[in-house]
DNA sequence: GCGCTATATGTAAATACTGACATATACTAC
DNA sequence: GTAGTATATGTCAGTATTTACATATAGCGC
């Protein structure tokens, strides 16, 4: 089974969803480091079914279309916590602003710096939308959050994952900038 | 044009190179934020020289085999300078790390610290490494790494985003980890 | 001589992912 | 009424990337 597989059994192990709902929560939440469309579910929804990893229900709706809820099976909560114990192959993260930078002594620096900026703006904000959802996370759910055994662990864990990547990302992005306008009128 | 070709011309704004040369500089230095292997990088060289940002001459070699050396145009030049500048489509990391953080609820928190702490090792040696070259950097280049419209700046920008990143992987990894073995022995 | 590694360049098949096409219900604002 | 948005589920074509296939030179160790 691949990445995007797992990804949804995390999520159905938490509640049942719809292929919607899935969507949707794959633009946010678990969303913030891996992401799919609804192109990518809906066939990977059937994979799974077709290999008894979950199993799905028609919900009748009034006023909105039916829609089908997914459930974990045990064979899917099995196949999911041998999963998490097992090393990942070696990452390499792609990053075109990267790129970019690395390629910046080429440009204007005063486009270039612009640039940057905005972009440690970007990840400013995103950073203090998520410290928004950290302190409401600990308010509402208390120290349940910090035990690795409670369902709430999980979004918290991303969570923090997102805040020191966000915090590092904005540092990093000025950086630059900095180095650009200091060189800017010599 | 395609992020790949521009990866490439970055590397060849700074030096003529082989295909294979640039296979070997995509496991490292900018590879460390962008990655592709020799199956990948031959047809975008074959793409970029029909699209004239590129041009190569045959290089014969004893005791070798014979090589290509590409070298950027004018043309190339300022594509690149161009794209540098413009904001890059919104990024969205991929870390089945994560993932498996996300769903670490449901495992034996002994194996799940195991793999996290080894992880923490991981990009602790990651950013000792990196660290060293930047060290190097440093001594060898002086004050140009940190100019802005030096060649140099190009692999320093990229060694400082690893530097971060690094760093806040392997806190992160350690902090989980922590979690785990604060609830596994209660 | 034989296997291994590094250099060197390509192609082809398979997989993963994006973007566009396709359809249907029903509420809301104009 | 009608245009837009949210809900809801799918397929298909094209692009990006990985893995495997394919070939050739030449040094090194055994």
């Amino acid at each position: 089974m691949k990445t995007l597989g797992y990804a949804i059994l995390g999520l159905l192990a938490q509640e049942s969803l719809s292929g919607y709902d899935l969507t949707q929560l794959m633009k946010g939440r678990v969303g913030n480091f891996w992401s799919a469309r609804h192109s990518q579910i809906y066939p990977e929804l059937a994979r799974l079914e077709d290999g008894g990893y979950v199993t799905h229900r028609v919900v009748e709706q009034r006023e909105r279309p039916d829609k089908k809820v997914y459930e974990i099976t045990a064979e899917g909560l099995s196949a999911l916590r041998e999963w998490v114990t097992q090393p990942p192959p070696p990452n390499v993260p792609r990053d075109e602003l990267v790129l970019k930078a690395y390629s910046v002594w080429l440009a204007d620096p005063e486009k270039a710096a612009r640039l940057f900026r905005e972009e440690a703006l970007r990840h400013k904000e995103q950073l203090a939308h998520y410290e928004e959802m950290r302190t409401w996370m600990e308010r509402e759910r208390g120290e349940d959050v910090r035990r690795a055994d409670s369902p709430w662990f999980a979004g918290y864990a991303a969570l923090r994952r997102g805040i020191i990547y966000e915090r590092g990302y904005e540092e990093w992005c000025n950086w630059v900038a900095d180095q650009l306008e200091k060189y800017m009128h010599p």
